[in-house]
DNA sequence: GCCGGTCCGATGACGCGTCAACCAGTTCAC
DNA sequence: GTGAACTGGTTGACGCGTCATCGGACCGGC
């Protein structure tokens, strides 16, 4: 089902928007902080990812111009992500859209109590996830 | 939940036994029909890929001697995959670490009812997903 | 028979994610 | 302070999945 839905939500938002689900995680993360600058590495940190997958990613979306790099000056080693206008412009253009899809594709046929007991479950398996990491 | 259960598990079969998740389902394919022979065509509505993933992914087991590829007498354009012993001896290899990572990882921390749950939404959700393809 | 439409699979280009190696900056022990 | 260990990010190679395109084979109507 997770593999069907993710497919048919990426799908959308892809032709829909030219937003991958990656770009539009990193942006909606960019956006829910001061200035929409954020540190690689809390990026990473906040998004389970590689620091190479966010590195490499970063780089695409610069291109795309959704983002720009910014060196920090505290630490000469670290790097920020910084949202751009058009990045800006390009999520506020594609939430709706994804919202209202995980609604009538998911969220719509699911009872309040099915939804409950999806989340215990969702919570319990990613700490035992965590535990035995 | 999913996510993260996916992204262990297959690189748990990754490492432990060098089949990745697609790999897996492709052999678990073929061992379930006779003679390991399955068209293409066949095997990519069972897996629900396009036909050129199974075509790309072929190739690749074909390179690493998983299977090999033959011709089809009754349809000129048609090709079959058929599995090598070196397949089978791969996914006999892979199969019980397989089911037995599926149960510490997930299956143990359900009770039945959580299970069944679980169940009907799938259904549910992806019965949804068939209508408004 | 032949011709348009359809189907099967292959191919090439591209974006993506992982892994391993690397480099430069930082921290800490002594 | 100096050297070792660690940390933040980069790079390149590789396998993977998608898309668009293609060529060859089949099927229907005429």
């Amino acid at each position: 089902m997770h593999e069907r839905l993710m497919g048919r939500l990426s799908h959308l938002l892809q032709t829909e928007s030219h937003l991958a689900a990656a770009d539009y995680a990193v942006l909606v993360n960019l956006t829910d902080v001061p200035e929409g600058r954020q540190r690689y590495q809390d990026l990473a940190r906040a998004l389970e990812w590689e620091k190479s997958r966010m590195s490499h990613h970063i780089a695409r979306m610069i291109k795309r111009g959704l983002v720009v790099r910014e060196d920090c000056e505290e630490d000469g080693r670290g790097a920020f992500a910084v949202i751009t206008e058009a990045g800006r412009e390009a999520i506020a253009a594609a939430a709706p859209l994804h919202v209202q899809a995980v609604r009538s594709l998911f969220l719509d046929h699911l009872t309040a109590a099915e939804l409950r007991t999806l989340a215990e479950i969702s919570v319990r398996v990613v700490e035992k996830l965590d535990d035995d990491a």
